[in-house]
DNA sequence: CCAGACTGTTCAAGCGTTTTAGCAAAATTC
DNA sequence: GAATTTTGCTAAAACGCTTGAACAGTCTGG
């Protein structure tokens, strides 16, 4: 409508430009100018302030010449009195790399966006330098503080520059104590939940194909599936614990191996080894949940909701890490310095684990 | 360095706040003090102007007072200054949803980085009213234009507000002609070149299994087998083609009827059908690519190169589309209003067909 | 040795807001 | 009906930066 009116006496010419005409954008003091009144009022009525006393026929009048002219507040201004802006830093080292950075993206944005912030996202793919000139960017728009978050669980150092800013490290931490406030998942009681779902079905041997790469994940899972057992009554035997390569090929690989332990359940490290193994299983002619129960871990959907069958596995709670992260950047969350914070990793049941309904 | 100097003298008690002291940030006129210069001086030093008369010694000084305060510009003040933001808006419909966007996202930002812009991204999932606001956020950041991309290319209404700004669709087109610039993957082109990775190791009888789903793809990828036919001489023969659901459910299910049309090849929609046609064909007790050939499309890294065998796929090439849009958008590649500009979509070559060295 | 050119630097206006102090007029009190 | 309070609004400074005009000095050529 509005536009409409600004293009009328255009003619019916064809379209020269596939956008409305916005040379000179709008500014407070033309909507002042429309509405006879000062910049002042007009500031006053577009925000709302509590103990602003504007009289109600002079609201109406600027509240329609915003309307009239299209007014869009510029926000720079704005962030320019008031200091800091509504931005919140987020350099991510792997969004491309991972569907997983998504996720974060996800539950950072929609957290940020609760309260009045809005997201300046960085892809830095692992480059220092990218990730140096993103952090002085973010510096420079002022951001409120800065999410450095790394595409899978790990230790990291936490770059100089980014300490000039208010942060916090998502899905990693720094290594020296007490440095940063972090926010990870909570890897043991994953790989617990993960055990637990074999052991609720009655399976007492099971194996865990844990990776062959050093990671918080590797020594959290482990330790879960030990919890688990524990917990079980059941005592913890190493031979049942193999390693392989966090892929698919590796999780193949693996098979030999896990035949030979005569297991009626396997815990993967990952989806995708499980996705291996279960190539793997098949090629022996083995039937998932019937003469082996598998379970997995990440819940990387394209893979672990459409194997066949679908595998059971346990959730990484990227969105929840970035909602979190968010929450303990403006102190809505507590946020300890000498320790992460552990996020739940819930249980997905799907069929890859037989459901025996009590008789 | 830096930071070590402002700090010292605050003994060495533990760390109370893991950043470094920026209660008032450094400002223009600090540095111009230290310098003992004006602070337009300091502006001129920092912004390399062409035709600034700056003596070495001053520029020098300058320089030092910089480093020694650890001044940060202020890119709000700058923009306001100069009028538009060296921003990009890149609306998603997807990010979380798929691994696709991510790489709409590292394209589009690598691109505008080149061109000193930052992106400023916004994820709607879909939401119209968050995509409303995430747009109206980006017209009062002053955003140099606003890249507006889908998940899956198809057609899009363009969103009112969009309009007063400038912009580019990303993976989506405007079913109204000369409406919107628009970048879009070549289906057609995909499809041709899935199906001659077939026809070049000598397969005939090829059947395609197309989406049941209404989209550009399915019309596009269709008339790109055809053309490939065409090409080597095969005559088009519609009970090739059968359709099933875009999944891995789909895909299984649609082995059966394959199978009944004794080809020797099939070309699939896209990867997931055909990781889901693997386990039908396996259970068929047939072997990839020996007794039949597979190709797919979308080269969805997490399925195509780890199945077994890795699956001869098409990429989407959802880097290029980010990285073309923001191009367009800067108007340093050609943006035709009347019809979407297409990129190529190259074929990637796995074992899922066998390669005949030639005799 | 002076006009003109050049060099190095500063002045000051302006970008679009917010916000505090203050002012005039209207309403209320006694 | 004067004093006081309340209401409705505005002036002007400030936020941190850029930039064209202007200004002193210093060179240069004639």
């Amino acid at each position: 409508m509005i536009s409409q009116e600004k293009n009328s006496g255009n003619g019916a010419g064809p379209v020269i430009h596939a956008r409305a005409d916005r040379a000179h954008p709008v500014t407070l003091r033309e909507v002042a100018e429309l509405a006879g009144v000062s910049t002042a009022t007009v500031s006053l009525v577009i925000n709302k302030k509590k103990n602003a006393r504007i009289a109600d026929e002079t609201r109406q009048r600027v509240t329609e010449a915003i309307a009239k002219l299209g007014y869009r507040p510029n926000a720079m201004a704005k962030t320019l009195v008031s200091g800091t802006s509504k931005f919140i830093g987020l350099v991510a080292d792997g969004v491309a790399t991972t569907p997983f950075a998504g996720q974060i993206i996800h539950g950072a944005q929609d957290e940020a966006w609760k309260h009045g912030y809005a997201l300046l996202i960085a892809n830095t793919e692992g480059n220092k330098d990218l990730e140096k000139d993103a952090i002085a960017m973010m510096l420079e728009y002022k951001v409120r503080g800065i999410l450095y978050s790394t595409w899978f669980h790990r230790p990291t150092d936490v770059p100089e520059t980014l300490r000039e800013a208010d942060f916090v490290l998502v899905n990693c931490f720094s290594p020296e104590a007490g440095a940063a406030r972090a926010v990870v998942p909570d890897e043991a009681q994953g790989g617990q939940s993960a055990t637990e779902i074999l052991l609720r079905e009655g399976h007492r041997r099971i194996a865990f194909i844990n990776t062959t790469t050093p990671a918080p994940a590797k020594d959290g899972r482990l330790q879960g599936y030990k919890s688990a057992l524990e917990g079980a009554g059941i005592p913890f035997d190493p031979n049942l614990v193999i390693e392989a390569y966090p892929d698919q090929e590796g999780g193949y690989g693996a098979t030999d191996d896990l035949l030979k332990l005569k297991v009626s359940a396997v815990y993967c490290y990952n989806d995708r080894m499980a996705m291996g193994l279960y190539d793997g299983l098949r090629e022996n002619g083995l039937s998932i949940p019937d003469d082996i129960a598998v379970v997995g871990f990440d819940n990387q959907e394209v893979i672990a909701a459409h194997l066949r069958p679908p595998l059971s596995t346990v959730s990484l709670p990227h969105y929840e890490l970035g909602a979190a992260g968010v929450r303990m950047l403006l102190g809505l969350d507590a946020a300890p310095l000498d320790s992460a914070v552990k996020i739940a990793c819930p249980a997905v049941e799907r069929a890859s684990v037989a459901v025996h309904s009590p008789a």
